[in-house]
DNA sequence: ACAGTCTTTGCAATCGATTTCAAAAAAAGC
DNA sequence: GCTTTTTTTGAAATCGATTGCAAAGACTGT
């Protein structure tokens, strides 16, 4: 003799249809076994008693479950490890290429996806792939995953060996358009400012020193924030060698942070010193001076990587893309 | 005679272990009912080979899914309507907040989660409850929300007819805060700049106004776009009208919009003129000058959002918060 | 040794949908 | 009118866990 338990079932529905629940069932999804006639009245009766169906259920009967993890390296904010605006913008763009394709996000962070394993995601947070934003030398392990058939994409480095799907910009492209750029404008000392270790940027760095030739100075920050970059930034230029003349920044955040240090020397932009920075992140316009950068197609690489993720999903391996470039000369 | 369909079942890792399924169930959940040697066993055998519990069969069976919404309004890239940056960082530490509960966060876009309404979100998208980010006048939606008893927390203005958890900072007094300083830097010409028909921004407008005393010039911009504000900025100085000498933007992206213009136009700030923002988002402290602005307290906001919404899904509850604001002063 | 407790365990029901398969109803063919 | 085909419908199995309840086993006390 039980009542009404909260929200309607679709057995509800059946019974104040006059019809079978697996009727309803196919009604809501358009089947063409139901005749139109049913289909109409049954529509009408699930909307007007709010009815939707349980996507609990639906996930487990369907071995589906329309949902995407995202997974992004989220900021411990005690540390302050600012996870760049440039992945909210990808972030966004990502959501809404999945948006388009009716499939949910779930964002996790890094440790949240590690424990437990990127291999058990899926049965363990019931999503139906994962896009990876940064691999951060994590590449035996993808490799793995890969191998273990799990649905997965990446943002980050392209690199020969991939087994798996990678998407990224053209990184040393980025490097040599701004050696170019930095050559154009008979600048002599020229510098690279990033941390060591990180794919995506050690690519940036070799594009420029191999187009540029000449030796460039390497001036290495622990991580990837504006403070630790205009930190580096200081003391190398109270160090009395003579400063340089051009900086090419592995991040727009990076190339800000030492924007303000050169500033805070009395060193002129652009006058004394180019400085290029790498994303054009949405702070790059907004900078004042605003920022000349390379330009990273947050919109496309979102899309594509939703698409490439569809296509494995549905068993079509994808190979690797490489997005195009270019320089977006502004201010610095 | 079917053979190992891919992931191990719980059946399977029951066989393995000798024992039945529930008691398999229990050994994971740690349960009391199962003797120590038994669980160790079980745990053993279920970590060899792999097994995690299936999330989707799982969320069915107890009614729960331990995910919650997070619905932020996400930007239409063509239209370029960015999403603060102010709302990344509230997000991030949302994210954090709910992994500390061992909650997973399905990230919602404004569109996304309004067809089908949220009232339908839980059964629909499979959640235990939302996180609303910005009320956008949905005030009345809101109400019938509570009434029918789904559990959310919204991050916006307050107001006193609330008869749901709405968490915001003090906007009045973020207003005051700024006329004070305006007022102790002998400032004249006061001017407020942001869009009409926002709550939150009405609110600083208001407690700003009031504060002030003397007349408040307002300037209004279509949205809270940098863009947006710097063109209304520029225009209103080139109209001929007198420059204000103290301006009060309703966010710090739209204070860099104003700034933006003040320089174009050879406006001094800090000297000629004062420029305040709200938020203290990320940005404001690289900018340069470094804005002075009101600063929103978001990893406080997250984690008592978090705290408010998992009180609400266990019934008991939650009443709004105010959360204290207060002014951080830098170039500006 | 026997009734009474307490600890472990397993059977079977359940969560709310989807889908296979067979049956009923309607339409078509001759 | 009676078979054959086609269109609609529903009964029952299934997805993979969790949990109420009963029962088996281990312990206690007398």
């Amino acid at each position: 003799m039980k009542k009404n338990t909260g929200p309607k079932k679709m057995d509800d529905i059946a019974r104040l249809a006059g019809v079978s629940k697996p009727t309803v069932s196919r009604a809501l999804q358009d089947s063409p076994l139901v005749s139109d006639e049913t289909k109409q009245r049954i529509l009408e009766i699930a909307r007007r008693h709010g009815y939707v169906v349980n996507r609990s259920a639906q996930n487990l009967r369907r071995q589906r479950t329309d949902t995407i993890a995202v997974v992004i390296d989220f900021p411990h904010l005690p540390e302050n490890r600012l996870s760049d605006p440039f992945h909210f913008e990808l972030l966004a763009n990502i959501a809404n290429a999945l948006a388009v394709r009716q499939q949910d996000v779930l964002l996790c962070s890094e440790q949240s996806a590690h424990q437990g394993g990127f291999e058990h995601m899926l049965a363990n947070k019931g999503v139906d792939g994962i896009i990876l934003l940064g691999q951060a030398g994590r590449h035996e392990e993808f490799r793995a995953l890969a191998k273990a058939g799990v649905p997965f994409v990446v943002w980050g480095a392209h690199r020969a060996d991939a087994s798996y799907c990678i998407l990224g910009s053209d990184n040393p492209l980025g490097g040599r358009l701004v050696a170019q750029r930095f050559r154009s404008l008979k600048r002599k000392r020229a510098m690279f400012l990033g941390p060591r270790g990180h794919l995506e940027i050690e690519q940036r760095h070799r594009g420029f020193a191999e187009a540029w030739g000449t030796a460039v100075e390497e001036l290495e920050v622990p991580d990837l924030s504006f403070v630790a970059s205009r930190t580096a930034m200081l003391n190398r230029l109270d160090s009395g060698k003579a400063a340089p003349d051009a900086v090419f920044a592995g991040s727009d955040t990076m190339a800000m942070g030492a924007l303000s240090a050169l500033r805070e020397r009395g060193i002129a932009v652009p006058e004394d010193c180019s400085v290029c920075g790498y994303d054009d992140s949405p702070a790059a316009v907004h900078h004042a001076p605003a920022l000349t950068t390379v330009r990273q197609d947050t919109r496309l690489a979102g899309a594509i990587l939703v698409e490439r993720l569809m296509q494995i999903i549905q068993g079509t391996p994808a190979a690797p893309v490489l997005l195009p470039t270019d320089l977006v000369v502004r201010g610095t």
